[in-house]
DNA sequence: ACATAACAGTTATCATATAAACTGTTATTA
DNA sequence: TAATAACAGTTTATATGATAACTGTTATGT
């Protein structure tokens, strides 16, 4: 049983703080597409849904966005409900379907894209390019921690 | 309409990672206080109740957490339930409600808490204390980028 | 004192997340 | 080919989050 020490302390108190600063991002985005009547996950789909080249299956998108299937179900679900995404099934394998998103989520996308952009250039706007390299490199290093972590959790 | 650039994307994309390793962070403590039997909001709320110098109500519990009150209700709900937490009524004022932690909660905390913070070791394993400062700087730069975004967001 | 505002906690609804069990389909392999 | 494994998607259970409506209590202000 290992002691606890001040520095476990600090470096607990410094995750948490890059966790909140992130939740804090996250909670500004969710407040900001509230305002269009789409979820950020919803939105994401649909950007995603967007912007691929080529047609995608729900697998695909849980891929994507790092989310799982039984997630993806009920996201679309809803953008199928309120008619921005519409599901077809695939003819080669009855397993799958397709999943596209229809004219009406394009308008939705292209009301808030810019909108969208502009706001997370006010959020950076305070990073210089050494920052931005700096914050890239931190960000790997917490990934190679985070797996070397994994092995014994 | 302002037009999207390439610029625009490249923004998005840094902030996006930064939420992805965030994100990733805090999947892993879940996945890690899982294999304990709580949850890490439940975690949180405990080790915030065992380090508590005064007596906390549900309200302080929100305020530290970053929870709203009706989150509260249902997480203390929970630790309640499965006899690691009890709420008892104020005498001086009928509606607050102090919580505090049980000798099953403590327990479960003494198991834990070395073992979390080696793991948050090995997450900041790879960055020295350079790192460690400038991280914290472009924290508080987001900050004040999330600040300067909300007023027309 | 009485009306009103502020507050603490609960409840309800909706969206999302994980995990596990399940259905139907396709691929493998003995 | 028949059994089995792998896969795509759905469903269910549980936990959490945000909001808003609600109850009861306390504080305020005229």
């Amino acid at each position: 049983m290992t002691k606890v020490t001040d520095l476990d302390r600090l470096n607990n108190t410094g995750v948490r703080r890059l966790i909140n600063v992130s939740e804090a991002i996250i909670k500004t985005a969710d407040r900001f597409f509230a305002k269009f009547g789409v979820t950020t996950a919803q939105y994401d789909i649909l950007a995603i849904l967007k912007y691929s080249e080529k047609k995608l299956t729900q697998s695909d998108l849980g891929i994507n966005r790092v989310v799982s299937r039984s997630n993806i179900t009920g996201i679309l679900d809803r953008l199928e409900r309120v008619g921005m995404a519409k599901r077809e099934g695939s003819a080669d394998d009855r397993r799958v379907k397709y999943i596209s998103i229809t004219k009406k989520g394009l308008d939705l996308i292209e009301k808030v894209e810019s909108k969208y952009f502009d706001n997370v250039k006010k959020l950076v706007w305070f990073l210089d390019e050494k920052d931005k390299k700096e914050l890239v490199e931190i960000l790997d290093r917490l990934e190679r921690g985070l797996k070397r972590g994994e092995n014994d959790l």
